[in-house]
RNA sequence: GUGAAUGUAGCUUAAUGGCAAAGCCCCAGACCGUGAAUCUGGUAGAUAUCGGUUCGAGUCCGAUUGUUCACCCCA
């Protein structure tokens, strides 16, 4: 044991039944995405520090002690903690927002140095999609909608959206000092992390889970009075489209993000089935953010989904995973034979566009590659042995049902199989 | 980052401080050219790491490390 190599802390090996399971939602997930119009980028996982000090903001927990940042010949450079940051410099870079809307995705690990925990890692994988160029709040509603359907396909059920709206800078800022009077007036109820906080984010403060915190949150002036008027109407805007589209939400006027970088719309799909890491999906507009990283002002939104999350939800909302298993799995025993499968199994995939054929590989006896057929869970076992061979024929025997082995004329074998395998499906349970 | 729990074969789990076990998995055979059932046999652990207490430590103590739970943070 001690001899063997770990993985650094927080950091995953994804094994073949477990990346089946990702494979699988992660092709649902895409389909949806693009059946929106939104188009894939891949971008680097590296970006100067730079980057996400001025868009997530100095201050947050992210930049202040989270990333992974290096020194790289005089240049600091920086894991990306999140996606948002390097989808805005990219289009930036690239000139994707000059007189052009862009409707973007992507997918792939971020990375925080955080305590690792169930859900909660330090090499991470996010679904992230945005819209720039869109001032909404149509395109609010259908970001939010889009992640809607998704759970709907894959009847995830155990989950809630909240919604809510920061408004402009200007509004946010005045929310922000009202906000702070009202705790400084109260600071001996409050609790160490929320002195802390009153300091350097005090819209958190409205976030504590502390139970003996929930009075004196209660009584906090509340973000909705303070929002400016084109906020406002911005915010109805969202929940008449939300009530259109049958849309459920819930008005949580303390959702606030963590990052800096969120104006206006921010929404959080949340669980209660992942314990402590509950924020499956969450999002929200970032009007000032491509401005501030260079750009022209542009309007934009956007949300991130965590896939580790993702998938541990759709398991515990009862979701299987397709098998994926052989079509058939060929057996050759005996003189002569291991030239012919081999070249055999190469004809069928050829003729055979998709089908799944797998050879045994390292011989073995009759018995046992046999029982390796079984095991490989593939619908039929073919089987040649010297005999079939002398006769250019080949056995075709079902593994999976009481069907009797049939003996076919090697030249009839991909049209016999491109038959029964369309009979039935090549994908079963 | 704070507090707590936990770590024994690939997996699941045994072992009053006294010889480290079992089931599953895997391999082979019983069975001749036919898988799954049954039976027989076989491979495999420096009990996470380092140190301490003890005649003797998987078991007790300390540190380290991984994982997990809550906080924190967030996807």
């Amino acid at each position: 044991m001690s001899k063997k190599p770990q993985t650094v802390r927080g950091m995953n090996d994804i094994l073949p039944e477990v990346a089946a399971s990702w494979q699988y939602l992660e092709k649902e997930v895409e389909t949806v995405i693009e059946a929106y119009g939104y188009r894939q980028v891949r971008l680097p996982l590296l970006e100067h520090t730079e980057v996400f000090r001025r868009s997530i903001g100095e201050v947050t927990d992210i930049v202040e002690k989270e990333m992974y940042t290096f020194d790289d010949d005089g240049d600091s450079l920086t894991l990306r903690p999140e996606a948002t940051a390097s989808m805005v410099r990219a289009g930036i870079t690239h000139g994707l927002f000059h007189n052009q809307k862009q409707k973007l995705w992507t997918v792939g690990p971020m990375f925080r140095r955080e305590r690792p925990q169930a859900g909660r890692y330090r090499q991470f994988h996010q679904f992230d999609v945005e819209a720039m160029g869109y001032d909404g709040p149509d395109v609010d509603a259908e970001l939010i909608v889009m992640s809607a359907r998704l759970w709907a396909r894959l009847g995830i059920d155990r989950i809630r959206l909240e919604i809510n709206s920061l408004g402009v800078p200007e509004s946010r800022v005045a929310y922000r000092d009202a906000l702070v009077e009202y705790f400084n007036g109260v600071k001996n109820q409050l609790d160490e992390d929320s002195i802390r906080r009153l300091d350097t984010n005090p819209l958190r403060i409205l976030d504590s889970k502390n139970p003996d915190m929930q009075d004196v949150v209660a009584g906090a002036p509340v973000m909705m009075d303070y929002l400016d008027e084109a906020s406002a109407e911005h915010f109805e805007g969202l929940r008449a489209l939300l009530d259109v589209a049958g849309v459920e939400y819930e008005i949580n006027p303390r959702l606030v993000r963590g990052l800096d970088y969120y104006s206006r719309t921010v929404f959080e799909w949340v669980t209660d089935a992942l314990g402590a890491q509950n924020a499956v999906c969450a999002g929200g507009r970032y009007d000032g953010l491509i401005e501030k990283l260079g750009g022209r002002p542009t309007p934009a939104i956007g949300w991130a989904m965590g896939v580790e999350r993702f998938v541990a939800l759709y398991e515990a909302c009862g979701g299987k995973i397709p098998e994926v298993r052989p079509d058939v799995y060929l057996v050759a025993v005996g003189e002569g034979t291991l030239e012919r499968a081999f070249a055999l199994a190469e004809e069928l995939r050829a003729d055979l566009d998709g089908v799944r054929v797998e050879t045994n590989l390292g011989g073995g006896s009759f018995k046992s590659q046999m029982k390796r057929a079984d095991k490989s869970a593939a619908t039929y076992a073919l089987i040649l042995g010297e005999q079939e061979l002398s006769e250019g024929r080949i056995g075709l025997k079902p593994l999976r049902g009481n069907d009797e082995q049939e003996s076919i004329a090697l030249g009839d074998l991909a049209s016999v199989l491109k038959q029964k395998l369309s009979g039935q499906g090549s994908q079963q349970e």
